[in-house]
DNA sequence: CGTGAAATATGTATCGT
DNA sequence: ACGATACATATTTCACG
């Protein structure tokens, strides 16, 4: 009972194709993920198409969930939230409840910006925003420690962020 | 001979004041940091001021650099880079030649999405897109086991991603 | 997919508070 | 200094070839 749309366009696929994105797809996804603020006019100049079929394959693009969402991208510094902590969580238990729970403890704290789970140790690992050392200390207390069914932690402050993209490659690297 | 706004508007500032920004400009960056493609008029509307009143506060906002930049965020999944891993890197020797080298390296490789220099170790932490195992394997031996000055990595298989956002706490939380 | 026209949004100027 | 109204310009978007 799936309702998403299965895939993009009624390109060739099902041959084990690799994607179903051509040439001036990618061109019009590099664009976009770089500077979404482009006119549709502009960017149709710059793939080579007309302003009504470029947005007809941007909204195509969008509607088929290759762009997921278009975003303002801001200032962690700005805001007053300069630190950023690299966490590392171990629970006492790896079952299907507490790691569920775990989960949707941290969808619903803005200042975890990122959850994975990696293979291994059965751990999870998180990105935190904080204000400075006291206010990750206190995240640390209230969220991690104190939070049900876990083991064990590791914080890692972070000192440099040298690369920090939200691009996805495109061309066949 | 400056030309830049050298702060975000005349508002009080210089007095140790924390922010500059008010209750518009935070549910201006709210909205935006969440979805950019509404309209300027939507926008308005929804903080509550007229369209150039709006239109205004946003390019302030830009120009202060508190919003950095606007994007499109793409699927890895349908682009063909579905798989994720955390590498963890030490360096021979943490000197300033080396380390520069080492992250100017990674800056120009499009798989790598993230890298940072963590306390403790003088180590990196690296976020890498793959579009398999085998594509990451050759990652690791061409990048990482050849790079100069490289003691040594250790790499996690990302199995899940609970939560990436691109969002900044704005409210003291 | 391209062209042309209608609808809509952005951007500017000016005035008022 | 900041916002609102009104007007001009530009872009998005629809219908059609």
């Amino acid at each position: 009972m799936r309702k998403a749309p299965p895939d993009f366009r009624n390109r060739k696929r099902a041959e084990g194709q690799e994607s179903v994105l051509d040439a001036i797809d990618r061109r019009i996804l590099d664009r976009l993920q770089r500077d979404s603020t482009i006119s549709n006019q502009e960017l149709a100049e710059q793939v080579g198409l007309s302003p009504p079929a470029c947005l007809k394959r941007v909204r195509a693009l969008r509607s088929a969930g290759v762009i997921t969402r278009t975003v303002a991208i801001l200032s962690p510094e700005v805001l007053g939230y300069p630190m950023l902590t690299v966490a590392r969580v171990k629970l006492e238990l790896p079952n299907e409840a507490a790691n569920h729970a775990f989960e949707a403890r941290m969808a619903e704290l803005p200042r975890v910006v990122q959850c994975m789970t990696v293979a291994g140790d059965f751990d999870y690992i998180l990105l935190i925003r904080s204000r400075d050392v006291g206010h990750y200390q206190d995240f640390a207390r209230r969220v991690l420690k104190l939070a049900p069914g876990i083991r064990s932690y590791t914080s890692e402050i972070v000192l440099q962020v040298h690369k920090a993209t939200t691009e996805v490659p495109i061309d066949p690297t």
